[in-house]
DNA sequence: GATGAATGAGCCTTCATTCAT
DNA sequence: GATGAATGAAGGCTCATTCAT
């Protein structure tokens, strides 16, 4: 038929049920973002994807479960983030630093309304243990990489380092760089963000590292 | 009146204005601690405190205003700490920013309980442009003091060092392990918290720190 | 078609529409029975029917209706009982109204399910003149049949009895033992339930009734 | 002041908490009555009460215990209601027999509304243990003070019969002119209900009571 | 100052009903 | 006929705020 085209490009009255809910999660995202965890409302997630408040609650039947939902999609995320990152980084330790550094810097992921969102469960992550057991996973790998990845560098340049306190001094400024981006009053941008950790990098590992980046 | 004598020893039913408001305050703390932002409400905190419902309205009239006062309040505390710290340490840029380091691990300031209302509030912060006002002043005050001892040390020990960048990474990494240490699946403790911080400061100034503080 | 023979063997994918909407009407009473009158939801009924949430409105257009047609089916089945009961009995009064008792005990209409879906619509009944209309009918036939044979057997045995009082008090007490069988806390059984109706036949009727029955 | 004589008459807008939980179970009596159990709201409850729909929750936390409550209430008059007439009247059990007769025809207790209301607790009675709870100890008071009573009734009388199923059959009789009388359809008035109780009771008691009543 | 009853806006959730497939 | 996603009205409940006492 002739009008079959514009149907590809509006969307359908009727979705599949896995395409809602991530168009559902998404919304929630950016709500969270927008709102902050305590004044987001289910019709504002609802609004925000230009559904009614009944469908959310058709496809996650509470809030609670919404948010719980969208904190494990969020966490799968940046875990496959940098787990892809590294697969495609070279053999060397070195590179695979410098891989899982700038896969925290990758625009797909790192958007000021992601941020603000992750940003969100942090708050109230320490009253609502249900939230911590959807991401303890994945953190604790990402932890155990960074060590492992630092432990190679070490041995590799001689350097007289506690491995954990570095790995994790490493891990705080990097996330902390991320939440300074997303407070309102940052006073620097991605570039000088990406230059404060290579400036530790390269405190640190010397031999590997420079201010602007691996050394060659 | 002859019952006078026991009321000096319970508390006393009127207070001057300002006792009852730190009271309340504290019990807002302890709240936001306890049930996070999103679930604090007005009646916790009364029933926190021991007091009537109404009293919390009668002294900050709103609960958006209670929460500025005990956001304000925090932050004062938290700035008046480093700065007494500052004072009572010697004149060197190694002893203050030693003082400083150690401010941060200072029993009276940094409870769990504060810590978790800190916490509260970030969650919440980026949507939220007053609360962001209530600390920005000090916030700044802190990263320019600490800049500045970074900037005496590295001409003092001649490191080639962006000092900006230097003060940041030691800022995050210094709240970073805070937030770790809160978190429920803390793996570390005070102690190697404390050690992580002066890897850091012996990574950048190696004249001027070892890895257990301050260099003789 | 090749595979219709399987189709045979299992619940045909379209049935009649007398047959589905029996079913529905069945799940109905079930339904009721299980989560009483306040609580029976269309999604439950069609749960409870093993068919599609739609396919209740397809039949019955409203909630309205499918309680309707519930309570119509409800108390047609009833009637019939009794009727069936009554073509069955001998010609004599005394017959006649020993066979209207033991309907009313019939395993097959008074099962607990049932009597409980018939108090759901009891006890709305008083706010809700439709549910009302649709058994007047059928309750008016059954209390003039009993009168009728109340006042043969008053006839027969010279009793000074007032006739509409009598009938009265035998159809609230046969009404009541089925009340007191369908609450949980029922201190008696189906047994002592027709023996009470039987000791209230025998004190009005002595000469027709003994407490254990119609005498020969 | 003058204007003190008009308060004494209008309503205090404040009231102390027991009166106006009675006025709130007296509103829900009157809207269970009006609109059926199924169908009775929060919302509707305020109205009927003049007060805003906040405070039912203030007092009664939630539907269920608002209901709960409100069946203890009824529960509670009702059994004061007959052990009142029981004491007031004279030691026979003649005597007692008919007070606990009569006290079922209270004016005060046995309004439409009443009725209506206790109805709306049978229709949803099976599925709700909770509720069944709330009265069964007053129902089985009830019960065993009756027994009692035609126990000395068959012995005075030297009457012929089964003690427990004759008062089981007065019971439903008088729960079910009751029942008959709140139906819309009922086709008797309260001095015909009283009169079928009698001339039960006279089948049962001649020589104790007339179809008008106990017997001089 | 202090209390707690009272108000009402707003939230989460349920559910009868519709309708595209 | 049958399915199940989608809608929206309505209900229960929470809670910040007010105010008479």
């Amino acid at each position: 038929m002739l009008t079959d085209a514009p149907k590809a490009i509006t969307l359908p009255r009727k979705l599949s049920r896995e395409a809602r809910q991530v168009q559902l999660i998404e919304a929630t995202i950016e709500t969270l973002a927008a709102r902050g965890f305590a004044r987001m409302t289910m019709g504002d997630v609802a609004k925000c994807a230009g559904l009614s408040h009944g469908l959310v609650n058709f496809h996650f039947h509470t809030k609670e479960n919404l948010l719980a939902e969208t904190l494990r999609y969020l966490s799968n995320e940046y875990c496959e983030n940098w787990q892809a990152a590294l697969a495609g980084a070279g053999p060397t330790a070195q590179a695979q630093l410098n891989a899982l550094i700038l896969a925290d810097f990758n625009l797909a992921i790192c958007t000021p309304e992601r941020l603000a969102a992750w940003c969100s469960f942090w708050g109230e992550a320490q009253s609502r243990p249900l939230y911590q057991q959807e991401c303890d996973g994945n953190d604790l790998a990402y932890r155990l990489q960074l060590q492992k990845i630092c432990a190679v560098l070490v041995a590799e340049g001689g350097y007289c380092l506690h491995i954990e306190r570095v790995a994790r001094a490493l891990r705080l400024t990097i996330d902390g760089v991320w939440l300074d981006l997303m407070m309102a009053n940052a006073a620097y941008d991605r570039a000088e963000a990406l230059a404060t950790v290579y400036t530790l990098a390269a405190s640190f590992f010397p031999k590997h590292f420079g201010v602007d980046g691996p050394l060659p």
